[in-house]
RNA sequence: GCGCCUAUAGCUCAACCGGAUAGAGCAACGGCCUUCUAAGCCGUAGGUUGCAGGUUCGAGUCCUGCUGGGCGCGCCA
């Protein structure tokens, strides 16, 4: 992991650059009204400038006639003609603006003179791959948790969801000047690991699941016959810096226990980086028990005053905080509920400093919000009550033959993480799983998947990448190559409809990032790669680059090389290849 | 019953703190390869944004109610 260090002033990014100026110069307009009692001198209007949807409505506009219309008194268009009028009366405005039109109920529409949207090449050629990264994080920390799967099976499609889209989180917040630690946490002692290791010591007894001593809750999976098998050839594996070597004793639990964890720690590992996702710290609850944190947070809640006894097992007043019922924190058998460690967990994460924590994870664990937030503020800890952040991914519903495969480990029935990710390509399965909005359910079919894997979507971005490095080395072989310096020169050559489409896009990337970034939505990336490639693709079509004319091709050299950049740039947000050729 | 998510074209999904004529891909139909990669481009068709109200100059977006789908509601994690 690389932390993100932006020395260049992004100031004079254009896009950014003129919607500070124009909200400044519309800021003085509205200052001039109110000299004139046009408008009441108390009136203060949030000014915004957004992006035009529809190109022939310019390239920025303001909508700020409509909401000021009602205190001035006047209709909108009225008002908006008053406001042109103060611009226009500005020499910088005319610099910056070649046009300025007042359209539907009340619109003022900007269109930014040509200078302005060519000098976008240069500025992706001055930052390279950190093109789209900003400062906006300042270093902070952040920590952002995900998969977190326990060690009782392979990952599958859904632990593939949170891999891509947690992964993908990361990486927006480290483009956007964020110091992002990533964090795998893991139960490794639980009674799903008891039932874990029971499991593999029936099948090291060589039984079955339809075997009446079969373990009442046991994983069924055939992947629990290949940790018995290994268990019981000795067999070591390395998993979390640990080495752990089977004692092939099938009466030994604990040792099956250790043994099984470390297997599946390995296989998930390896599926991790297959998939290209790595972790900083791989955090273990039973770490909490062993220092003691868990004990200590139970004492703390009991000291401020939050808890009570009910039934023979200790409550937390989570109702205190927004919970719907209390919670149990100490069962009568004395031991405690699941969330007791996740709240000491927390409390970990906020003693080491982390003002900022994002946890993404299936919304099936949704309940656990309250929960945990609840037992923090309870330790009255000076935490925020929003304090973590969380991102949920809905349920990944997956498709093969038509029918749905239902995902169960104790069933021994699911697509595997790597199942996808060795049949569709771990380009596709991680475009497939991070461009849609976490909040919606996702179908993954797996055999459209596959037999589309020619026409996958995240093909079509690669592709568009891809041509215009092939355009590169054909203009290199043929000895054209662009010249930057006569390219600055004539980049007023860019007039064509289609070169037009592709500047306004390459100038939108930066906000892209940041939007993505602060909104925590990943799939706004892969959207605008989308809408990039196809202005890439339509301009490939139209306008051929190696032209005769030099000033022209170089021109339009400069502007495929800046294209090229920005799809490196944001393929490399989603964590998938940007080929050469393909 | 309660909580969270969700409902947009035949299918899968977008729609930037509420903005202008709701957009793509797949599927369907019709065109474009002697020219930098046809994994591409151009065009046609496809919609009462689940239903009913409300707020607003303006609602797919916000509020209320209803309906359908998913997930959760345990002294499991």
């Amino acid at each position: 992991m690389v932390s993100v260090q932006t020395t260049q002033s992004f100031f004079s990014l254009i896009r950014v650059y003129m919607k500070a100026f124009l909200t400044e110069q519309l800021q003085q307009a509205v200052a001039q009204l109110k000299h004139q009692a046009v408008l009441p001198a108390d009136f203060e209007p949030v000014i915004l400038l957004e992006n035009t949807r529809d190109k022939a409505h310019g390239d920025l506009a303001t909508n700020l006639a409509l909401v000021s219309a009602k205190k001035a008194g006047m209709n909108p268009r009225a008002l908006a003609e008053k406001l042109v009028s103060q611009l226009q009366a500005q020499p910088e405005v005319q610099q910056q603006v070649t046009q300025m039109e007042i359209a539907g109920p009340g619109f003022i529409n900007f269109f930014m003179s040509a200078g302005a949207l060519t000098a976008v090449i240069a500025q992706v050629r001055a930052a390279g791959s950190r093109y789209g990264h900003s400062q906006i994080g300042a270093g902070q920390a952040v920590q952002v948790e995900f998969v977190s799967a326990n060690p009782t099976g392979p990952l599958h499609v859904g632990h593939g969801r949170g891999a891509a889209v947690g992964d993908c989180l990361c990486r927006l917040l480290q483009a956007t000047g964020w110091s992002v630690t990533r964090e795998f946490y893991y139960n490794d002692a639980g009674a799903q690991i008891q039932n874990l290791a029971l499991s593999v010591q029936a099948r090291a007894q060589g039984l079955e699941p339809d075997h009446a001593a079969w373990p009442a809750d046991g994983y069924k999976g055939d992947y629990i016959k290949d940790v018995a098998a290994a268990y019981l050839q000795g067999e070591t594996v390395v998993a979390d810096d640990q080495a752990v070597t089977a004692a092939a004793d099938v009466d030994d639990l604990d040792a099956i226990r250790r043994f099984a964890v470390a297997w599946l720690r390995r296989e998930q590992d390896l599926d991790l980086k297959a998939f290209k996702v790595d972790f900083d710290v791989y955090f273990l609850e039973s770490s909490l028990y062993q220092e003691g944190q868990v004990e200590a947070v139970v004492q703390r809640l009991i000291e401020q005053g939050h808890t009570y006894e009910q039934d023979g097992a200790l409550w937390l007043r989570t109702t205190d905080f927004g919970d719907d019922k209390d919670r149990v924190m100490r069962k009568t058998d004395g031991g405690y509920t699941y969330f007791v460690p996740d709240v000491a967990y927390h409390l970990n994460k906020w003693k080491r400093g982390f003002q900022r924590v994002v946890n993404e994870q299936g919304a099936d664990h949704h309940s656990t919000i309250t929960r945990v937030r609840s037992g923090l503020q309870a330790l009255n800890e000076q935490i925020p009550q929003g304090w973590p952040e969380y991102v949920l991914h809905q349920m990944v519903t997956v498709m093969r033959s038509g029918e749905e495969v239902k995902i169960s480990k104790r069933a021994g029935s699911y697509v595997t993480l790597r199942d996808l990710i060795d049949e569709v390509g771990c380009d596709a399965t991680r475009y497939f799983l991070a461009a849609r909005a976490a909040s919606s359910q996702l179908t993954f079919d797996i055999d459209l998947a596959r037999t589309q894997s020619q026409d996958n979507p995240v093909y079509y971005i690669q592709y568009a990448h891809a041509r215009l490095c092939s355009v590169q080395r054909q203009a290199e072989e043929k000895g054209l190559a662009l010249d930057v310096q006569a390219a600055q020169q004539h980049l007023t050559r860019l007039t064509a409809e289609q070169e037009q489409t592709v500047l306004n896009l390459l100038t939108r990337f930066p906000e892209v990032v940041a939007v993505a970034a602060r909104e925590l939505e990943p799939h706004q990336v892969a959207q605008y790669l989308r809408d990039l490639a196809a202005g890439v693709h339509t301009w490939y079509n139209a306008c051929p680059f190696l032209v005769e004319e030099a000033p022209l091709r170089h021109a339009r050299l400069a502007l495929a090389d800046a294209a090229r950049q920005v799809l490196s740039n944001g393929l490399d947000l989603l964590g998938v290849s940007a080929p050469e050729s393909m």
